[in-house]
DNA sequence: TAACTGACCGACCGGACGGTCAGTTTAAAC
DNA sequence: GTTTAAACTGACCGTCCGGTCGGTCAGTTA
C-alpha cells in the first residue's frame, strides 16, 4: 500500500494540494488524473508512484479533510460554560471553519450527502456519528440543567442548528445574488442572528433572566 | 432546435424519465449516454434524435422540474390565513413536496448549490429568485402585521425556514443512520416541531394568547 | 564504486466517452 | 397503396479516460 506513514515529498504534496482543489470545485467525477497532474506541475505516472488509483487519491484528500472537522468539533464541544454561550459558541466556531476551509468543507459536504448508498456510509459511522452526538450532548446538558425545553428533542436540535450553518454555507453563493439576503456576506451576523432566533425558540422560559 | 412543444413520442417520455432517474442519482458526470439510452431502452442515436446534446437532455429535466418547484411554491404562499399557519403550512408543504418528488429535488439542489459559476446563475435569477420573494414576503406581510419581531430581517427568517426543510432532505439518509435521530423517518414530525421552534423564536412575544 | 531506492517521466494500452450518419422501420395523410 | 415525415437503429469517428510500462536520475548506504 502506498502512500504510508512516510514524510510527504514536495510533489506528493502538490498532488494532494492540486487534488482538493480540483475535487472540491467539480466533484470526483469531473476530475481528471491528467487535470491533476497538470494543476500539480507532475506527470500523471507519478500520482500513481503515490497513489494506488484516482479513488485512493480522493479517498486521501477526503480522510485529511474528516480529521480536520473532527477536531474542529472536539474542541468545540468541549467548551464549559452556559448553555446559551456553549450553542453559540458551537454555531459560530463551526461556521467559522466551513468558511474558512472551503474547499475540505465542500468537499465533505457532497460525500456525505451522496446517494451512493456505501459510499457515504463509512464517512457517517466514522465522522458524522460521533460528531452528531458531540452536539446533541449540549443539548443534553442543556435540557437535564432546565435550561432546553424538556419536551424538546436534543438530537432534532442538534439538526436544525448544525443544518442551518451548513445550508447556510452551502448556499452563500446563491443567496449572495438575492439582493434581500444581505447577510449572506456577513457570516458572523448570520450566526448571531440565527442563534438568538434558534435559543428563543428553544429555551425554557422559566429560570431565565 | 428539437424538443419544441411538439407532442411528446414513448421513447422521448422514456428517455426523459431515465435521464432523471440517473442524473438525478449520480449527478452530470457520473452518467453516460449509453446508460441513458439502455435504461430508457431506445438507441443511444434516438436520444440525439430527440435532444441537441447531453447538455440540452440536462437542461431539459432541470426546466421541467423547477417548473414543478415554481409552481409549488407558488401555490403555498398565496395561502390565507394567520401568519402562524402560513409558515407552518408552507414548511410542510414544501417538505411533503421535496419527499415526494426526490429526484426532481435532488436535481435542483444539487444544481443550485454547484460551484459553476454561470451554471447555477441562470437556475437562480430565473426560478429561486422569485421563489426566496415569495417566502420572504410571508415574513414581511407577518412582520407588519405585529406577528413577527420587528427586529429581525425577514430574509434570514426565510433562509432558516427553507434551510431547515432542505437540510433535512439532503440529510435524510445520513440521519437515518444515526440511532439519536428517530425522528428522521418522520418528515411531518420533523416539519411540525421544526416550525414550532422557529415561530417561537420569531415571534413577537406580546399580541399573543 | 557498486548496489539500491524513491521520485519522476514519456509513451502507450484498452476501453468508454459524446456525437454523427446513412439507412431502416413505423404510422399517419392523401 | 403510395407518399412522406418522424421515430428509430447499428456502425462508426475522434477524443479523452484511468491505468501501466520501461526506463532515467539524484541521492543514500555499504
Amino acid at each position: 500500500m502506498k502512500n504510508s506513514f512516510s514524510r510527504q515529498s514536495a510533489g506528493e504534496a502538490a498532488i494532494l494540494d492540486a487534488a482538493v482543489r480540483l475535487f472540491s470545485a467539480n466533484g470526483y467525477d469531473a476530475v481528471s488524473m491528467r487535470e491533476v497532474a497538470s494543476e500539480a506541475g507532475v506527470s500523471k505516472a507519478n500520482i500513481y508512484h503515490h497513489f494506488d488509483s484516482k479513488e485512493a487519491l480522493y479517498r486521501a484528500i477526503l480522510h485529511q479533510s474528516a480529521e480536520d472537522l473532527s477536531g474542529l468539533v472536539e474542541t468545540l464541544a468541549e467548551g464549559a460554560g452556559s448553555f446559551e454561550s456553549r450553542i453559540s459558541e458551537f454555531a459560530a466556531g463551526h461556521l467559522k471553519h466551513l468558511d474558512g476551509n472551503p474547499l475540505a468543507s465542500r468537499l465533505i459536504i457532497r460525500e456525505a450527502f451522496s446517494s451512493d448508498d456505501e459510499r457515504s456510509r463509512v464517512l457517517v459511522d466514522q465522522v458524522f456519528g460521533s460528531i452528531f452526538e458531540r452536539i446533541v450532548s449540549i443539548f443534553r446538558a442543556g435540557q437535564q440543567a432546565g435550561a432546553l425545553r424538556r419536551e424538546l428533542d436534543p438530537a432534532l436540535c442538534a439538526t436544525l442548528l448544525m443544518g442551518a450553518d451548513v445550508f447556510f454555507f452551502q448556499a452563500r453563493d446563491m443567496l449572495n445574488q438575492l439582493p434581500q439576503a444581505d447577510f449572506a456576506a456577513h457570516p458572523a451576523r448570520f450566526s448571531r442572528e440565527m442563534v438568538e432566533v434558534m435559543l428563543r425558540g428553544m429555551m425554557n422560559p422559566e429560570g431565565e433572566g
